[in-house]
DNA sequence: ACCGTCATGTAATCGGTTACATGATTCT
DNA sequence: AGAATCATGTAACCGATTACATGACGGT
């Protein structure tokens, strides 16, 4: 019941459950591997921890199955609702740092040469893997309105891997050349 | 002298400070709420407790002023330049994730309306402010070596600025036009 | 029956953020 | 001299990762 920050794994919890309706943390954890994953992921530790925590805050009831396993099943509660409508009805004027590591290094000094070629070829990778998805489902506004952002979200990876793949692949020219 | 993990933010600790020879925690603040702070920001107190424990490890030395602030001054030794250098030299394979909280919001299922308009003038703004900072820098290859790093980790951010500037300028647009 | 993997959970550790506190300078 | 800001540092809290531990299930 205690007033608790929310975190933005804190939504995740709270989106993803809303959806399902009831679910583990582990199911949890398998469905965020996929869709929200690429762009946030979360640990299953920290998956039992965010349900705990929230169940303890009361967004979340907690119900134990009786037989066999005896696992924790969750689900979100009308204040957990309405706490998700409201963080994700507040626009975010907030920047986000890229904080990744390969640009960290070169910021630092490194010699492009030495880490291009992995980064570009990471980023090939996660570009066709983003690709692919995106083929699955078909035009947005055919899409049911619930998983149009899922969609949208992944358009934007797809935009930011390119950039990347454009990157690496100058950097990699470039000293392929002068070499 | 015991083992501890480096973290990015003891590389970043350990690469101002080997550029600048000796500074206070707060030096390094200031030094890295410009350039670097942009990829990768730190509080300032984190970079007391940084510096400190890189001391303790043997990576920096401390040197307390006699007189006046009595600050604490750090210094790079000589292995921490090799941990330093060991860790540039080594590509990463690892994948970063966007982490941005606007496009978590879209995902989980916000009215791109409510959000893309505030992002884009983010996004906007900071990618002026990039360009701005990258037109102070001439061309790559008339700069110092120690420097080039610094302004191709700045043309990554201006690259991937332009993209979410692309991204949200199009989810502002087809919303306004369907409103 | 046994082995390996998937599933489920807890505990300990640790980095990072927030909050607090105070000492110097500078400006009016 | 006093106020405001800059500079310097410590302490407490908290979320997140790592490590540990065990139970169920599927295949051979």
């Amino acid at each position: 019941m205690s007033s608790l920050r929310l975190t933005p794994p804190s939504y995740i919890v709270l989106g993803l459950l809303s959806e399902l309706g009831e679910a583990t943390p582990y199911t949890l954890k398998q469905l965020a591997a996929n869709g929200i994953g690429n762009l946030w992921s979360l640990q299953h530790a920290q998956l039992y921890r965010e349900t705990e925590r929230l169940a303890d805050a009361g967004y979340l009831t907690e119900r134990r199955e009786s037989e066999g396993r005896r696992r924790k099943l969750y689900r979100v509660t009308d204040e957990g609702r309405r706490a998700l409508a409201e963080w994700l009805a507040t626009p975010t004027a907030e920047y986000t740092e890229l904080r990744d590591l390969a640009l960290l290094k070169l910021a630092l000094g490194t010699d492009p040469a030495t880490i291009a070629p992995v980064q570009l070829e990471l980023h090939r990778n996660k570009l066709r893997e983003y690709e692919q998805l995106r083929a699955l489902s078909g035009k947005v506004e055919d899409l049911p309105p619930e998983a149009r952002g899922a969609v949208l979200a992944l358009e934007a990876g797809i935009g930011h891997e390119r950039e990347y793949v454009r990157f690496w692949s100058r950097l990699a020219k470039e000293r392929g050349a002068a070499n």
